[in-house]
RNA sequence: CGCGGGGUAGAGCAGUUGGUAGCUCGUCGGGCUCAUAACCCGGAGGUCGUGUGGUUCAAGUCCCACCCCCGCAA
């Protein structure tokens, strides 16, 4: 069993895996923590720590928030730890030579997408925006590129037809966990053989951007809900009201069936359902929520003369 | 001290220049119909975020303080 294990994560889905290794290391291994630095993020922009950097303190264990790693005064903190294995699950810094060449088993990565497709920021949202039906999370041993490093273990899984985003998600989280949780011992014992990634088939998840987020009606139903549901909950599409010309998130949607008459974007009934008319047929807005409001059914906009047939979303 | 929107029946909203509150939906009861997410009739349900606060003859509506929710930006 490892006794000296860094983990270096950011966020919910390192929090899973940090959490895991923390149950199965026991009290007996020394696990230290490195996270972003907490930062002033939020209404009132108050500085607000990570929820691993809670989940350490939390824990009692050691937590490290360098700025960055290339820092001399970091690269000696790192060093002196004379970690045995370095896990790294979205940390959100590069690691610099140093770190991946100092623990004995090197520096291993859990990354929520089956590479070499989808390496980078954002793979969950991205494959799920590409409308793919099959991810998965891919374990790998790092090196100096971003998520380029040979594979050791990979776990596949089907992606729902209405699964959205955090959904898919929370099961990588979960996946993920166990996947390095099942291969800590084989990692120990060298049994697990790298396989080297096949360049031809390495695709990049760049980070999701405002633009990414937008709303286009002019697009094929399909391509409509895959985009709500790449990006549901968080950090959710929108469209434009045309009325007020204010921002309204679309949490959830379905595919209307029938064809409508009208333009892109235009609500073209409210009853039974709210439906917009799209490129090749019309969806059906579920759960939506409009600039400044909380979260409601679509149908309770209608109640609330949000929305009539007529208003146009753009 | 980042910018901005909002807190009114179970839900979503309206409430004009201050005069004790309305709409859509839901809910309950009744009716019509082969039937219904449709329609008709009727009912219940609100100390209008909090404050033994201020102004006023009178405040959801103006002023003050505080709490909470949300969008942007990070």
């Amino acid at each position: 069993m490892m006794r000296n294990v860094v983990f270096m994560g950011t966020g919910p889905f390192a929090l899973c895996a940090l959490e895991g290794l923390w149950q199965t290391l026991g009290s007996d291994a020394t696990l230290t923590v490195y996270t972003k630095e907490a930062k002033k993020a939020g209404r009132g922009m108050k500085e607000k720590d990570g929820c691993v950097a809670e989940f350490a303190r939390e824990k009692g264990l050691p937590l490290y928030q360098p700025h960055t790693l290339r820092s001399e005064e970091a690269k000696a903190d790192f060093l002196a730890l004379e970690a045995e294995l370095c896990v790294v699950a979205s940390y959100g810094l590069i690691l610099p030579k140093y770190v991946l060449d100092a623990p004995k088993y090197g520096c291993v990565c859990v990354h929520a997408s089956l590479l070499p497709a989808y390496r980078g920021a954002a793979p969950i949202h991205r494959v799920i925006l590409d409308g793919k039906r099959k991810t998965g999370v891919t374990l790998m041993q790092m090196d100096e590129g971003i998520d380029t490093g040979a594979m050791l273990a990979t776990v596949e899984t089907e992606i729902g037809e209405t699964e959205c985003v955090g959904e898919l998600f929370d099961r990588l989280a979960v996946l993920g966990r166990d996947l390095l949780l099942s291969n800590l011992e084989k990692l120990e014992n060298g049994s697990l053989i790298p396989t080297p990634q096949d360049e031809a088939g390495a695709s990049y998840a760049a980070k999701i951007t405002a633009e990414d987020q937008k709303l286009t009606f002019e697009e094929p139903t399909d391509q409509v809900l895959c985009r709500i549901r790449g990006l549901s909950p968080v950090p959710c599409a929108y469209c434009i009201t045309a009325k007020d010309g204010k921002k309204m998130k679309i949490y959830s949607a379905k595919r209307a069936e029938g064809s409508f008459e009208g333009a892109c974007g235009e609500v073209v009934a409210v009853k039974p359902e709210v439906l917009v008319k799209t490129a090749d047929g019309a969806v059906a807005l579920e759960l939506i929520q409009p600039e400044g409001k909380g979260r409601m059914a679509a149908r309770d906009a209608v109640n609330g003369r949000r929305l009539a047939v007529g208003d146009l979303l753009s």
